[in-house]
Parts: C-alpha cells; structure tokens; sequence
DNA sequence: AATCGAATCTATATCGATTTAGTAAAACAG
DNA sequence: CTGTTTTACTAAATCGATATAGATTCGATT
C-alpha cells in the first residue's frame, strides 16, 4: 500500500485545485486581455498576426493552471454541443448494445459525448425523445432499428430504420443478399422444408427482411409453406415469443426440417422449445438465427447465424453524422444510403436434413464451433 | 402502406416551426419584462406578488408557443446540467449493460440525461473519463465495476466497487449470502469437489467475491483443493477465457463434480469445453453462474446462476445520486454503502452429482428450465 | 511632416437565460 | 395629508465564453 502522494501522481499541475479558473482569471494573470487569449487558444484566423511570443506566452499558462473553457458558455456563443443523441429500442438488448459499442468508440475518440434513450417501441416515447434531444441541444442524432419519418433541424443518421426521407442517411443491412446465403446454406443441407419466424410487425427490419426471403427463395426456387411462416407479435426483447411460437407450430404438427428465425434471441426460444420437445438440434432440426449478437456464439452449440456487422454500422453512423455535422450545406452530396454486407456464421446449430443425413454423425468442426466473428 | 399525410401525426403545434423563440420575444409578445415572464414560470418565491391574471397569461402564451428556454443559458447561469456521467467497463456487455437499463429508466424518468463512457479496464481512461464528464459539468457520477479512489466535487455513486471513499456511495451485493446459497445448493446435491473459476484481478467484484467463498465454505465444513481453483487473466469480455481455463482443468486429469464460475459469460465458455471433453452438463458436471445476465436464462439448458439484481441496482444507483444532488448539504447523512441480496436461479446446469446419482436422469422441471427473475 | 499600412492587441456586443435590488403606484394607517 | 406597506413589476448585473469592429504603436513612404 504505497500509495504516492497526491500530486505527485502524473497531474503536472497542481493547481488541480478547487477553483477551475476562468477565461478572465488567465487574462488578468497573462495581462492581456480576455479577448485575445480565446482568440489564441482557438487558434482563430484573427489570431494570426498576434506575435508568436504571445502565443506561446498565452498556451503556456493555459497549460499550466490545466485552463478549459467553460463548457456551457461556449455552447451558447457557438451553438455547439459536441454531444451526439442516440436513440434505440432498448440498450440492455445485444443487437442495440453492440451498435451502441462502436457509436461509442467513434464519437469519444473524437470528443463527442452521447445521450442514450430507449423508447422501448413506445409511440409516445419515439415522439417525445428526438424533441428532448433538440431540446438539448445535440448537434446530431443516430436512430438505431427505429421506424422514422422526421425530418430535423440537425443531421439525421438511422441504422436499420428502413424508410427513406429527406435528408437523413441511413445504414442497411444488405438483406437480400443476408436471405440468400443463409437459404443457400439449408438448401445446400438438403433442407426443403423450413419454417419461419418473421419478427414484430413495428420492427423496420421485419418486412424488409422478409420480402428478401421471399426473393431469394423464388430465385432458387424454394417454396415457402405458409403454414410455416410465424410472426412474432409480443414487444419482448427476449426468447419468450419465439418459444411459444415454435411450441405452437410442433403442437400443429406441420413437418419442417430446419427452422430460420428472425433474429438470434427468438432462435434460442426456439431452439428451448425443440428440445422440450425431444428434438435435437442440429441432428432433428437445423436452426439459423440472425444478428449475430454476442450471445449467439456463447450458446452450446454455437448458433449457426447471419452476421451483421453491428459494431462496425454503429461506428459508420457516428462517422457518418459527424461529417454531416462538419459540412451541414452539402447536405444532397451525402448518399443517403449505406449498404453494409452479411455474412454467414456457421456454427453448430445447422447439419445436413434428417432424410438426407445418411445417418452419419455431423459434428460440426472445433474451429466453427468456437467461431467468433471480428466484424 | 397508407401513410398519413405528414401533420396529422399527432403534433398538436403547429407553432413547431423553425423559430425556438426564446425568453425576450415571448416577453416582447406579451408586453412584460423578460424577468417577469422567467419568474413566473420558474415559479420563484419572488413572483408570489404577481398577479394572478399575469401568471395565467405568461403560462398560456408560454404554452400556446412551446416555450422552452435555452438549455446551455439555463445551465449557465445555474450551474447545473441535468446529466450523470456514466461509466462502465463495457456498454455492450451484458451486466453493464442491464445496469445501464435501470439507471436509464430512472434518470430519464425524471427529466435528467446521461453519457456513457466504457473504459474496458484501461487506466488511463478510467483517470482520463471522470475529468471528461467534470468538463462537461455533469451533476453527478455513476461509476460502475470500476476500481474506484477518487473524491470529486459532485455527488459519486458506486456499484460493485469495493472501496471505501469518503463522500461516495456504493451499491454492492451481498456476496457472502450470494456464495452461501450457490455453495449450499452444490453441497445438497452431493457435490464436494467443486472448481472455480475466479474473475481478474482488476475487477473489483473478485476479491470480495472469493473470500466469500472461502468464508462459506469454511462456514460449512467444504473444502477447497487449490489445484481446483483457476483465475481470469485475460481482459476479454467473451466467454473465451473461461473455456481456455476448463481445458486446461480438464487437461490436469483433476477430478471433480461441479465448477462455479466467477460470472455467466465464463460459465458459458467452461460449458463449451466440457461438451468438447465429452462430459454432459449436468449430468456429468454441474456448472454455476454468477449475474444472471439475460443471456444465462437463453441458454439450452439454462444457466443456474446467483441472480444479481442489475436492473434493480443501477435504478438504486440513480436514484440515490439524485438524492445526493437535491440535498448536497448533509453529505455524510447517505448511508455509504448499500447491500441488495442474491439470489439463486436454479435451472438446468447443476444436479445430483454424479457418484451419489442413483444413475437415474435428473430432469430439470420445465418452469424451472425456463424461468426468468424478474428482479 | 503628413499619410499609410502592418503588426498587435483590446473594447464591447452577444449568446439567452436567472436573479437581485429596486421602482412606481396603489392601499392603508395615523 | 403625510408616511408606510403592499402590490406588481422591471432594470440591470451576471454566468463565461466568442467574435467583430476598432484602437494603438511604429516604421516606412512620398
């Protein structure tokens, strides 16, 4: 316990005391005036032909007494906040938390902070959290897998919001090609007979998701039983709904050889529910999730999923609306569109279909068992 | 796909136009002064004299035109920002992340904001961020899983931190209660030889934690082989360590019934490297968690795990440094340390252990299975 | 000697509220 | 009719910066 002493710790200066002067305290301490130590510690134009001496002069003592300017009176001159408002479902949840990862990994590094709020698919909340933000003063906002219509007075960046309005960018999944690999997987499998959980209706995801599907099995002409197609309808961020969704459909008694969920928490539900059943997984039924969230790879065995780069649209989305923030009058140049790709995780919830699988043992290899995906 | 025609959607205003106008229009509109309209609907004691016919107008005329005042002007001149600095370990891991829930639900509840700041163990942030957040004039300190030593000049409350600083709070488990219910629940299933898995060495909740353990075990007369006993090294929040660390148990040829590991996410990994080794769980060997993160319950079979309340405790962390901030007087009147209690969520990893199982197939009960705490 | 133009810095208005000290008029008391 | 309260507001300072327009000095030019 040889604790060193205070101010001896790194902290150069130990005026780390109580008073945090001010603008006006350097000034009079300097003997310049006010005006002309902002000037130069903003390294304003006008500055430019003030004498390198009292540059210097002026960034030492700044330095020395750990000078910052007080933040909120600089925000009211230059009506900036270098604070960014993100809003999503719910930040407990692994797909918004992983988004919320790289957010944050961009904007602190740029000196950004970040208000989070979750509405929790609550209308009134939607409404109500984007005015509280402006009301703060944000210089910009990110809309992660939020329905959006508005058009704000500050840049706009949505990650899955599947709806294109004026001035906002957003940041999609390609899903199309996200439906393809995963079908191509279970057909490949010999799998003919799938089912589906389709997510909540108020989810942007969910009918893009969906009429991709569509597409990519007409393409490969793979036909799709309704009788086989479940929608989730509770707003629960958790397993629950697909459990008792995929008890429902066993309870149908419709047959299915491998079962592509909406995302990778209703995959689990579901996966929960065959084994009730007595079914294995993947020997009995293959199971392919979506997302990717972390989770997913420290299930037993390994969710086979669809990969999205969550951590890394997060981080695009931050990047995105401080460029926007930078040069707000070009504000056509940006594309409004970003399209990031998928990217199938196969790990061990996904074998070759019962009726095929020669009987054969299918374990899935160590090394895609334990896969993790880096984005 | 009829959309309603943007303006019907419910924002009642049409005043919501460009124009925030601000304290001297509206006073200019009614013919006050401005300090007359900023008494009234401060409702400050001076504005007691004010007729009541002026109050009513000032309110209305402030309501009809949405009159909010500028946020930075306001903080400016009173000093206080209505934002809490929150830092965490890591926002897109699950503990932090269902502590950063219920801090969420209550800080936006009433009417406060709050930035997040994920260290990942490194020093220099966790030195660097508190300043940060000082600079940005946060009324408070949220600090959470985080080795904590710091005295601040706002209001700081702790979870999971295990140090004694004058003036902070902290919220903690009771981790010897926590260590008595999972030891106790393993020792009636007959298990004597249990391994541990302990957390690194720079997470606050492992010391407390392991002398807990020690001191429950002694307690109850069960002894612990330290050959069986493993520790974290590895700053990784992935299941990763804890699955490298069972190999190698498992590669020392020591024997053993039951494994308790220091967090959901280790347990997780060891439950892989036994399946790999060809042991079953449990009907080989039963594993503990600790936390119950939300993906313990969504594991196939679920977690048994020591339940943290998170959600609860980081509501209790908002709350309390609320409080702290209303009445910065009578420091010393909070109670520096709060306790929440554990409890045991047995679902499907743990049973009788294997040489007193009479060979008969312990078959967790459903509700059990699936059951989720609900705090 | 008067003028000009750099080179250096400063005075002051401004951002948009809050808040203290005070004023004008009306009501009341003696 | 004068003096004191009360009632009902308002003027102006303040919070702590930024930014624009201008002031001062000084050597050089014509």
């Amino acid at each position: 316990m040889s604790r060193k002493k205070a101010g001896s710790t790194g902290l150069r200066s130990a005026q780390q005391s109580e008073t945090p002067l001010g603008l006006k305290q350097l000034a009079d301490y300097l003997g310049f005036a006010p005006a002309t130590v902002s000037l130069v510690l903003n390294g304003s134009a006008v500055a430019d032909t003030i004498s390198t001496e009292t540059k210097k002069l002026i960034r030492d003592a700044a330095k020395k007494f750990n000078y910052r300017p007080n933040f909120f009176a600089r925000c009211l001159r230059t009506k900036r906040s270098f604070t960014i408002g993100v809003m999503v479902s719910e930040v407990s949840e692994g797909y918004n938390a992983t988004v919320l990862s790289g957010i944050e990994d961009h904007l602190l590094q740029e000196g950004y902070f970040y208000f989070v709020a979750s509405h929790r698919f609550k209308q009134d909340l939607i409404d109500e959290y984007p005015q509280l933000f402006l009301h703060r003063s944000v210089d910009g906002l990110i809309v992660v897998n939020t329905p959006w219509h508005l058009d704000l007075p500050v840049p706009v960046v949505t990650v899955s919001s599947h709806h294109t309005v004026k001035g906002v960018t957003s940041i999609v999944l390609d899903h199309y090609r996200a439906a393809e690999v995963a079908l191509r997987h279970l057909v490949d499998l010999g799998h003919r007979k799938i089912a589906f959980i389709k997510g909540q209706a108020f989810v942007p995801d969910t009918d893009v998701r969906w009429n991709s599907i569509l597409g990519a099995a007409a393409q490969m002409e793979l036909s799709i039983d309704e009788k086989l197609v479940l929608q989730i309808a509770d707003n629960s961020p958790t397993p629950q709904p697909g459990y008792v969704l995929t008890q429902k459909l066993l309870a149908s008694g419709e047959k299915f050889t491998a079962l592509f969920a909406f995302n990778d928490i209703s995959a689990m539900g579901a996966i929960r529910a065959l084994h009730e059943a007595g079914l294995r997984v993947p020997e009995d039924i293959s199971v392919v999730g979506f997302d990717d969230i972390e989770s997913a790879a420290y299930q037993s065995p390994g969710l086979t999923t669809v990969h999205q780069p969550l951590r890394k649209m997060g981080r695009m989305a931050a990047e995105t609306v401080l460029r926007c923030i930078m040069r707000p009058t070009e504000k056509s140049d940006a594309s409004p569109k970003i399209t990031v790709e998928a990217e199938l995780i196969v790990r061990g919830t996904t074998a070759v279909a019962r009726q095929h699988a020669a009987r054969r043992k299918n374990v899935p290899s160590r090394s895609a068992e334990s896969r993790i995906a880096s984005d």
